[in-house]
DNA sequence: CCTCGAGTTTTGATCGTTCATATCGGCCGC
DNA sequence: GCGGCCGATATGAACGATCAAAACTCGAGG
């Protein structure tokens, strides 16, 4: 029943009585061969279990129906958690759609380029998806000027310079969205004095986030130096965020805190606990731990990111020929409500 | 400087006055070209910038360097963060031996097994690893009969049966040292009553992680049925953890517990918080919550892991005559000390 | 001087596909 | 009845590497 070694297409063709290229067409442009032939041929592929080899594709086509995806070390840990769903979710739709998801590792951006240019030369790679985009990326300028497909999960933080210079499709998640919400759910529950736990200045990240905490509380009628000592800026971690925490507590004696992470979050709600009145936290990415401790978190929609990451790519790619969607899309978080949360006191 | 398309064998050779086989004989088999071809060979190449193509060598050879994983969903969170980190370093060897990583994802055994079947067929994939094995696990007798290579990063659970049948090359850690290490340092500290926290029957993991347990308060001179009120097996999770350790508190009046899981131990933490003489916890897998809440933890060493899965799969592919080392891997993990293994009180 | 053989290099075929082009058979129009 | 055309299928070359075997080089040995 099975052959022993795999079935080619000259194997198949043989079995159904036409050529090579009757049964290549049978595959790739169906509406050349007649119906009755197609059946055939299909009814040959079928006993045989005959499979095309990539490798012999590759070679003459020059696509590889590959992408490259750059695995970062582990970073602090608990946000780890988020390229984790995202990358699960972008190689099962890749997969649904044709294509593989081949990793690669690199300690660095100037090495990731050159993975880049070892990849694309010797593996033919088709495209590469991109993360943890930041200010000065030079890995887009290069992919662009080699003329490489590519889209990145993060937005080009650079300022907006020259004319349309880094221009590249991109899928990103609004974090002053996630953080807005947060502070309007809040103040749904009777809070006014929210404070922030942000990161210090230089994180593109960090800035967008700071600014849905900062327009929802002007929006609400507070006056910019109002804002200052409800706002902390710290590295990213545990300890940090709870030092954080207990100063601004000091400071200004908030309601609640929103946080530019998990991390910052839970160290909040170390420092708030035991308190009388314990303020109310909200953490940023919906980690494990957040969903462990019952903190409320602002989830991003990483599936959906991954899903129209590889949209951008695939019309790129495969050139769909119907209507160009925006090439840049920012996705809305969506705030999961927890026991962190609290109302404050009456 | 640069040529516009890539490199080919041909255009070394030209540039070098050599024929195709002799650039390949300087790559491939450098013992058969004279030290001065070579050496022109080798400058050529530099210049012209050639990389060899994987796609033309795989078809001629029918290797691919390519190494298959499947990426599973993200489970209950906390503890998914392990393979995470096995799947880095596994990623970071390999290509530091010529070997790629490529993903697919699966929803059951049957369907990774299809995917085997395919990836095979068309990809021409090397080898594959295996990650959560379990009882009854159908994938490595598939590859197995089909003599494709693969290592498993867990242990073949079935209990041994007929003559070797499954015995493949593996790679674990001993949970059950994990464990022990574990209430070695807890009576190092004064414990005595020190109660396990697991998983129910069923999972061999878990009964690995127990046995250490067992064996070391046995060795203390515990009477079997002097354990039975000390152990609770519940499923994964912060909130059954938190259950099964209240319920032991009440029962057996531990001074410690060891958890199967960091979720677990996460719950046992959030019972024992606000007690007068909260007990000890231990937990298992050293995820980023556990240094996030200073909880101590057994750590797997996951790069150790992967490099030796990987060492062992390289032996298998690229045939090392060297002395043949075990396949069987079993790794000692190590106990990661935090703030939560406290003395019992005086 | 010729043969032999080890060491080195070259030549031709091949892996499994797709591209470009050729061929075949019938139908149309004049 | 014949050229032209179109739809369907077939043929040969090419992608870029490696394998198998031939061919060349050169010094040793008879």
């Amino acid at each position: 029943m099975e052959a022993s070694s795999r079935a080619t297409l000259e194997h198949v063709a043989r079995r159904a009585q036409v050529s090579r290229q009757t049964v290549s067409n049978v595959l790739n442009a169906p509406h050349l061969v007649r119906p009755d032939t197609t059946e055939r041929v299909r009814a040959a592929i079928e006993e045989l279990g005959y499979r095309p080899s990539t490798a012999a594709r590759q070679l003459r086509t020059g696509r590889s129906h590959v992408l490259g995806l750059r695995i970062e070390p582990v970073r602090d840990g608990i946000n780890g958690a988020v390229l984790d769903r995202f990358l699960h979710a972008l190689t099962e739709r890749a997969q649904s759609h044709g294509y593989r998801v081949m990793l690669f590792t690199a300690p660095d951006d100037e090495r990731e380029i050159q993975q880049y240019d070892e990849l694309l030369e010797t593996a033919d790679l088709d495209a590469f998806v991109l993360t943890s985009t930041h200010h000065g990326d030079r890995r887009t300028q290069w992919l662009g000027e080699r003329d490489v497909p590519f889209v990145t999960f993060g937005r080009p933080w650079d300022a907006v310079q020259g004319p349309a210079v880094d221009d590249h499709p991109w899928v990103d998640v609004d974090g002053a969205a996630g953080t807005r919400a947060a502070v309007e759910h809040l103040q749904q529950l009777g809070h006014h004095r929210i404070a922030l736990i942000g990161w210090p200045d230089g994180s593109d990240v960090g800035a967008d986030r700071r600014r849905g905490w900062h327009d929802a509380l002007r929006r609400a009628g507070w006056a910019e130096d109002g804002l200052a000592p409800l706002e902390a800026a710290v590295p990213d971690g545990v300890a940090s965020g709870e030092h954080a925490a207990r100063l601004l507590l000091e400071q200004a004696e908030p309601t609640a805190f929103v946080c530019a992470s998990d991390s910052l979050a839970l160290g909040a709600l170390a420092a708030v606990r035991g308190l009388a009145a314990p303020p109310a936290v909200v953490g940023f990415d919906d980690t494990p731990v957040a969903t462990a401790l019952g903190l409320t978190s602002v989830a991003q929609p990483l599936a959906e990111a991954a899903d129209r990451a590889l949209g951008l790519l695939l019309r790129r790619l495969d050139g769909g020929a119907g209507p160009v969607p925006d090439p840049h899309v920012l996705l809305t978080p969506h705030l999961v409500v927890r026991a962190s949360s609290t109302p404050p006191p009456a």
